[in-house]
DNA sequence: CTCCCTGCAAACCATTTGCAGCGTA
DNA sequence: TACGCTGCAAATGGTTTGCAGGGAG
């Protein structure tokens, strides 16, 4: 896997990623909710032929989260979801069954945990998953009145 | 999907579970960690041939999921792994990525949380996942005293 | 006879891999 | 020429489904 200028001008540093990450990236910027590979592939199919194949974009994911541009959700249903993040960072979603619709935390309520973790069972964290699942205001308030 | 009494003995309101079912709680008794349906078909083949397939124990585990007997646990390889919980209540896992042993927490961390996320953003939860995965305390010394 | 648990084999489906083609340096 | 991104098609692998057999009541 190639992380740095594998295509483009190497002099001026631009273009650092290739042409499949770069239009896996600006799909991305266009969604406003987590994103699977699929969809990303569906999209930029559909409004362009040419557009990167399945295996690419799936190839350009790896990447991006290699590179930490983009971060990896499971939301169990065998399908994995992806988003834009500042690099570096992480967060974790409220994500509604009944619209799909994703919250984002803005804070990782896990990184508090870490130290007490750490001296009460001498666990080294390397990573964590957290999501939680339910309904969103919307839809909460929809399924009253429905009721 | 039959949840109670499908077979047995009625009246004393024993044997409330399929064949299938008690053989799948009966292999996970006498496991202390996560364990996976794969490995349970195999571990039951494996002391007698007349074991229940992988159909089964994959319909006996979705029953006992449903009754609260059992809990599944995404870690995010593909292959969900199982364990038996006390009815109602659910926990968390430290989960070595060196060993693979899983340290399962005492409490929810999660939900202390619930009430200010639904006060914060009107979410109803449901449901939530949180996994912790790193080095447990004897493969993290083992690291160090490798390097 | 009816119900439904059970098992095998086939289907499913997101993801990964093999391999040939091609653009770039 | 050498390298490696790209795409198609095939393989992978855990899980689910279709369907026939069989035990319990």
């Amino acid at each position: 896997m190639t992380l740095e200028a594998p295509y483009g001008n190497r002099k001026t540093g631009e273009q650092r990623l290739t042409k499949g990450c770069r239009r896996v990236l600006a799909a991305l910027e266009q969604m406003d909710n987590l994103t699977s590979a699929q969809d990303i592939h569906g999209m930029l199919r559909q409004s362009a032929p040419e557009a990167p194949g399945l295996t690419t974009v799936y190839r350009s994911l790896d990447s991006l989260v290699a590179l930490g541009l983009v971060q990896s959700v499971d939301i169990g249903d065998g399908e994995k979801r992806y988003e834009l993040v500042v690099p570096g960072e992480h967060h974790h979603h409220l994500i509604c069954q009944h619209c799909r619709a994703s919250i984002h935390l803005d804070e990782c309520l896990v990184a508090n945990l870490e130290q007490s973790i750490m001296s009460q069972y001498g666990f080294v964290i390397r990573h964590h998953v957290l999501e939680v699942f339910g309904l969103c205001a919307n839809c909460a308030e929809m399924e009253m009145t429905t009721k």
